[in-house]
DNA sequence: CGCCTGGTTGAGAATCATCAACATCTGTGG
DNA sequence: CCACAGATGTTGATGATTCTCAACCAGGCG
């Protein structure tokens, strides 16, 4: 990893892909992201409408809860958290999103953002102005339906969140968010059972509604069962199966 | 309420209203329902493509889990839960739609409905096969955006109930769902503090993440508080603002 | 009338939160 | 390059909330 030939003077980060180029077209996650599904023609006019700002350090803010909302975004390369504030001001982990996945999308209701949007690394985001893509939906209607069944996911996965905090152990669920991550790592085509954490303890256990002790304590047991490998934010499924067979639960029937 | 001078033969219930002859137009919730932002034409239109069948008796399903996705459903009266059944068996309610209000969404992303629906009373709803939605979005941008708001409201929702389990005590979340049900009675122009709850415990305890007892319990301890007055279903706010108070919690700062 | 479902109440147990101490990591400046 | 500070993570002891198990009550329906 080094920067000596970084040719890019006003961005020294090792991170800087000259990512101003990329294009929905030549973009190596257009099979898993909103492109999905369209003809190349097709391609070229949503790529038209969506902006390319320069990355996200670890830390930046890509909105906050209460901004206008005027686009939603995909993420192209790190990692995003989204949260909000609750009422008596705790924060409250509502997703994480990689690269491939679209985040934003709870904005749209009431013209504002419902949650914070916040870079765990260094990452980069295609934002995707709303009104445009509303009209481009118009007139692709396969795009308007992709689009749709989007946010249909999105309901569904908060739904199988619901389903998680109400009902599963905090070794459930703790298992459950590796699984998916480790899921969403293989749809990358990366490695499905080696990867980085890419945040903190503390905001898997607010995501899961569990304190950053408990999450520690599961860590240290699977760790200690074998289950996974943990070194700091590097982790290891050394047994999926097993902490599959944790979730979909014997114990029930 | 007397049922002597019903003119339908064939429905000899209360409940029956001779909807077959209701239209959007017509619907006294068609200001907070989907055709709001419509103009009288579009909401025709609308109307064209939307099905009334007969209404469900208490128990009936709407759709089940894993049917062919084939459209969305507003409630126009009854109630209406919604619940899918996890790996290992038990049932998780994912939640309670109520008239106005519109259902069935999460099974776009999979052609297939990702939970089973079920009329908890004598209910009545209306079809909106999606591919005809889908199309007469193309044509009407207002629709398309309602509905595209819709699902973003769904999202928004789905990640208060998330907040709401991962973060409140079983009476905060109780009180949150009084409240919630209040205010959407308000929306209908009904009592906001005496209604009646289309539910049973369980069912509240299942959404909620909390067993039967806890539910009965915390009812119980409400009731000797004088915050609300509970008689079997019927229900009656009788401090809201404490509930209000407690769900929006003195306690963080 | 008695059964069955749904609801209430009690006693004890379990999971997870809280509080507290300590360890480790990161980045900064000397 | 090392030393240090602050943030982040780990581990232990204790306690509270909620679950579990169990008994009992109320209402609806055959």
């Amino acid at each position: 990893m080094t920067t000596s030939t970084n040719p890019c003077p006003s961005e020294n980060k090792k991170h800087c892909h000259h990512d101003m180029q990329v294009n929905c077209g030549n973009c190596r996650l257009n099979t898993i992201c909103l492109p999905i599904a369209l003809e190349t023609d097709q391609i070229d006019q949503l790529d038209k409408i969506i902006q390319r700002g320069r990355p996200l350090r670890k830390g930046e803010h890509l909105y906050h809860a209460n901004d206008p909302f005027t686009s939603v975004y995909a993420v192209r390369a790190g990692a995003i958290k989204c949260y909000s504030i609750t009422n008596d001001g705790k924060e409250q982990v509502t997703g994480f999103y990689l690269p491939g996945e679209v985040l934003g999308m709870d904005g749209i209701s009431k013209h504002r953002h419902g949650s914070s949007a916040k870079a765990l690394e260094t990452s980069a985001v295609c934002e995707i102005p709303f009104e445009n893509l509303g009209d481009l939906s118009t007139r692709i209607p396969s795009l308007q339906r992709h689009f749709f069944q989007l946010m249909s996911q999105e309901i569904t996965q908060d739904q199988e969140l619901i389903t998680l905090l109400s009902k599963n152990s905090a070794e459930q669920r703790i298992a459950a968010l590796l699984l998916s991550i480790s899921s969403r790592q293989a749809r990358r085509k990366l490695s499905a059972t080696r990867f980085r954490l890419p945040m903190s303890r503390t905001d898997i256990g607010n995501y899961l509604g569990l304190t950053v002790e408990t999450v520690s304590r599961v860590f240290s047991r699977f760790q200690k069962l074998e289950l996974i490998a943990v070194d700091n934010k590097e982790l290891e499924l050394l047994k999926p199966d097993t902490l599959r067979l944790m979730v979909d639960g014997e114990e029930g029937e």
